[in-house]
DNA sequence: ACTTCAGCCTGATTTAGATCATGTCGCCCT
DNA sequence: AGGGCGACATGATCTAAATCAGGCTGAAGT
């Protein structure tokens, strides 16, 4: 068990929804966070449950999805360092519409519900940097809405890759290598495909020199080629 | 040219996000408003232009919807009175992500840029109010691209009809009218697909007595049959 | 060490829905 | 009245990607 992190001294304070903060109101909320450990295979919620506050992410990766009929799942979104779930079940007081499972051992801050819509009712910049969010997760949502309506697996699976080697690219000797452990299920769940087409499309582009594979890991070689794949318009 | 509508008066304020706004701040936002009247095929503002500020709908239907690559319209939401549209870009100061187009002839109200933002600093009420909105129009449409995922043409259309009889139902004699003029292509740029398969498949539920169709009208008899064709979980 | 099992990969087959082609109907415009 | 046009309709193909069916590999468990 290691020692509780300080929100004053959160790494993640400036990237996150809290970066406005007073003095004073970061401590209050340092006193009313609790913090919890997850690992990999660990939910944070589930969907239907009701929301009981909100959930900070000070480390780890998160991916929150929703499951279909069949249980086929459908990924909305990964969730790193810096980032909040679940206050948008929680802006309706609706049951969560999704489903949060930890795919990199996380350290995630916990807090209540009533504190955070105080604290949200008294400061109009925590107000404006959460509608910010909302917003840049519908224009992403919408974005993504419309690229399945009028884009091919290839055109969404290269876009995907060139969005996670901005997000979470690491630099190495020959490229960058995409830093979340993804299955091929997850991609493909990600994009709206099955493994067996996103296998085989990531083969297509090792094979046309934009990838390397090794293993898990996803090195991306030519960017300005694979981004050529995704015919982004606008 | 009609005389200007009066905030204080309008039919539309308690359904919108202006329905806690006090007196005097309603009587502001009357003098700071400008109102236009839009017919059928005229844009509201276009994907790529700088958001001004915010119009709010007093009559009439708007669609907003993306254009792919090739043309092809993706529609993103219809909107009439009460709603808002173009808040999203202003919050993150992007240009609009999407066009409106006026479906059926509306009176719009427009607010510009510096009053909304101001007031809704001021006033928590109103930031509260948009994030409901925002968190609402996000969670639709993550059950939109869920939908698109795991959900075929005909239960995605089924769906449509349904949440169309709901928010725009008319009673008439015989069922329940959906009253909104929508071409075919427009019901099939609502949930990605084609005309044709939509045209099809109208015809299958009229078939199947879901449904009378008179030209343009679609009636629908049988919701309770037409909800199971859609097999909505949770 | 052996088994198990999840993740990866590859090939063959199927299919939902797009695309293409063609025709009709009602409506607006000279 | 005729011509043009946009929306609706229906049949015939085509195709991207799903599904089905194997088989391989490496890590975890007994």
């Amino acid at each position: 068990m290691k020692t509780a992190p300080q929100c004053t001294a959160c790494p993640t304070k400036s990237s996150g929804i809290f970066g406005d903060l007073s003095q004073e109101r970061l401590e209050l909320l340092n006193q009313a966070k609790t913090t919890n450990h997850y690992s990999r295979g660990q939910n944070i919620y589930y969907e239907g449950n009701p929301p009981k506050g909100i959930f900070c992410i000070a480390s780890g990766q998160i991916k929150v999805f929703k499951s279909g009929a069949d249980g086929k799942e459908t990924i909305l979104r990964l969730a790193g360092p810096g980032d909040v779930l679940g206050y948008r079940s929680l802006l309706s007081d609706a049951e969560h519409g999704s489903t949060a499972e930890v795919i990199q051992d996380a350290m995630v801050c916990f807090i209540d519900k009533h504190f955070i819509m105080t604290l949200t009712k008294e400061d109009p910049l925590l107000a404006f940097n959460v509608m910010r969010r909302l917003g840049s997760e519908l224009a992403q949502t919408e974005t993504r809405l419309s690229n399945m309506i009028n884009k091919g697996v290839r055109e969404r699976l290269s876009e995907l890759l060139m969005v996670l080697q901005q997000t979470r690219g690491k630099k190495v000797g020959d490229g960058v290598e995409i830093d979340v452990r993804l299955t091929r299920a997850e991609l493909a769940s990600m994009i709206g495909a099955t493994s067996e087409t996103v296998i085989r499309l990531l083969s297509d582009f090792r094979d046309e020199g934009y990838l390397a594979l090794e293993g898990k890991r996803i090195i991306v070689k030519d960017p300005v080629g694979l981004l050529a794949e995704a015919n982004i318009e606008s």
